[in-house]
DNA sequence: CAATGATATGAAGGATTGTTCAGGTTTACA
DNA sequence: TGTAAACCTGAACAATCCTTCATATCATTG
């Protein structure tokens, strides 16, 4: 298992100029749009920048190379939807469990919905170690909200908050990304909420030491 | 978006003589073990090869590329727990719901655990369009069973099969995933199986229309 | 044991792709 | 308006990797 040679994954250069914001951000889509198009194999930094509208030297200037890239829009990405999770959480404190969950499966759909191309693009490149780095960031992040919030909930105490957070945070995940790919049609959505509402309560009660 | 060009993808020969048995086999172990050490990407023919203990040219006697070869060690994973869920569905016609679930969650989770490395090893291979393509068919197989086992429950009627079905197997993928990746301790995978329990019962009963 | 088919070898070809860099264009500002 | 910094270009280089094929070894059968 040798480790690997320490490459530099921060951009290189940050845009200062109105021009090379647009440029950044026009190329993040394109990584998007071409992880869709062609899968992450096929995925080559000169064909983002033909997507992006600019040569592949531009991409160079403010990524150090084609795995940063990756690293950046997957980051993006988890910290958008680990932000609305946290959000949600830090509103629903002394709430109801009943009301958490509502609150929180809503905010993590919306989260995954409003952008459901992004979301499937980059399962396929969660895939190498430093990927999963920044995965596992991210949903240690949500579940340490989730659990603080359910420690708040009245009259309700859970054994194994950090299990707990993890099955309910990973059967949320694993059940909308299965919806995702199944071509997340509005009726499957409206279904999923629904849903996910009740599976998420029902767990939780099963769990809960009611006091 | 450009249809693929054709490429075979079944093994070119299938061996005969006990020799060559034992080489596709160990061309199999060795593409889990290459796919573990350095992953998906700096995967090579080359790699998986020596690691096998036979020459490239060996490999490709069995294998037309690269693609089918992962594409053969996925559905050779994917069959394994498909059929064992299958089966845990067909013994369970007609039990109470209890305890189909305990026997489904059972036969899934003792499948993804029997070789938790090949199954983490080919998370990342599951990326493709013809690997997810793959994933979805295992998927349905694994819903069909489950459905028409949860039609024979007395005293209960569910509304919608399909997507119930869909819910609960994608939930139970989703957390064997967590804990998977989590590193699979004996103590996390001995939560896992009573977590899962409860989370599949504690859902079914909610969309149940009780008799 | 001869002969035939099965199996194994690995250097070399051909193609793709990540990354650089020398030189150009545009913007900001004094 | 001049100039320095920011920004952009894309051909070329270097490296990697998939795949083939001519040749060699092993197993089986008659």
């Amino acid at each position: 298992m040798g480790t690997q040679p320490q490459i530099p994954l921060e951009p290189r250069k940050t845009p200062v100029q109105a021009r090379s914001t647009v440029t950044v951000e026009a190329v993040y889509e394109a990584t998007f749009q071409v992880l869709l198009a062609v899968g992450p194999d096929r995925l080559t930094t000169t064909r983002v920048a033909e997507r992006a509208g600019v040569s592949v030297g531009t991409l160079y200037q403010y990524f150090p190379n084609k795995q940063s890239l990756l690293l950046s829009a997957l980051e993006k990405h988890l910290d958008r939807v680990v932000s609305a999770v946290e959000l949600a959480c830090r509103r629903n404190h002394g709430q109801p469990v009943s009301t958490m969950i509502e609150s929180v499966v809503e905010a993590f759909v919306d989260a995954k919905m409003e952008r459901s191309d992004i979301s499937m693009a980059l399962y396929a490149t969660a895939v190498g170690v430093q990927e999963r780095a920044l995965v596992n960031k991210a949903g240690k992040r949500a579940r340490v909200a989730v659990a603080s919030m359910l420690a708040t909930a009245p009259n309700t105490k859970f054994a194994d908050l950090p299990f707990t957070s993890l099955m309910l945070f990973s059967a949320m995940g694993g059940a909308t990304r299965a919806v995702l790919e199944a071509g997340s049609s509005p009726r499957m959505v409206r279904l999923l909420r629904k849903q996910l509402v009740l599976l998420c309560r029902g767990f939780l009660m099963s769990v809960a030491d009611q006091a």
